[in-house]
DNA sequence: AATTAACGCTATTAATATCGTAGCAGTTGT
DNA sequence: ACAACTGCTACGATATTAATAGCGTTAATT
């Protein structure tokens, strides 16, 4: 019953919000877009900046950032933050405070 | 050359930004976090709340993310955020309110 | 006290995602 | 012409996640 009361007080989570949590959870989704941070990278310079991203998986988040606005492929430069791309990219900075202190990551 | 100097600019990634943003990356990470946010769930209505997870993973992130400090568990009432746990919502309260004006999702 | 229901969690196999490597075709620089 | 670099694809191996069933325990109900 305490049960029932508290799923009836909490706020259902949006489908939007449902998604975007979705594409966070794609390995190395967010990873990419804090490389993007200072300025436009090229594929391989990304690829580097990453460490370990194999390039497929690389080329299909890129497709999904371009799908989502998020980043943008300028001719001979790369690829860049878009100006929504910037706003998540501020989000990111607040997950780069909060890792400051965070505890020793663990393995998988 | 540019490419070279670009790179002397970048703050490199710091290894503990590096591993939250490998955290954030699992699947239903984040999501497991933001379900918790109005106070704590046990695992048969975390599991309902995600919607689609299944409960092996749900026990690994559980175990990932009380090693990592950011929920806790209670004897009787299930799962909750800790007080760093309640620091990192606040960056998903961010993420939430750049959803609303996100473009559609994208399929995998 | 007995029964029922809910609980946390594990086990198992199948499906999917990611890795790691090699390499191709096009462009750029020499 | 040539070499180096580019974005990107193909491929088989490995790792992660999904989906389902169900076990042992605890709590509530009768």
């Amino acid at each position: 019953m305490a049960q029932r009361i508290q799923n009836l007080r909490r706020a259902p989570t949006s489908p939007r919000m449902a998604s975007a949590l979705d594409f966070s959870g794609r390995r190395w989704a967010l990873r990419i877009i804090w490389e993007l941070r200072v300025g436009p990278l090229n594929f391989r310079a990304l690829q580097a900046a990453c460490g370990r991203i194999s390039p497929s998986v690389l080329q299909r988040r890129l497709h999904e950032l371009r799908a989502l606005q998020i980043i943008e492929k300028i001719p001979r430069l790369g690829y860049r933050l878009s100006t929504g791309g910037e706003k998540l990219f501020q989000v990111l900075a607040q997950l780069d405070k909060w890792s400051m202190d965070m505890p020793d990551p663990v393995d998988r």
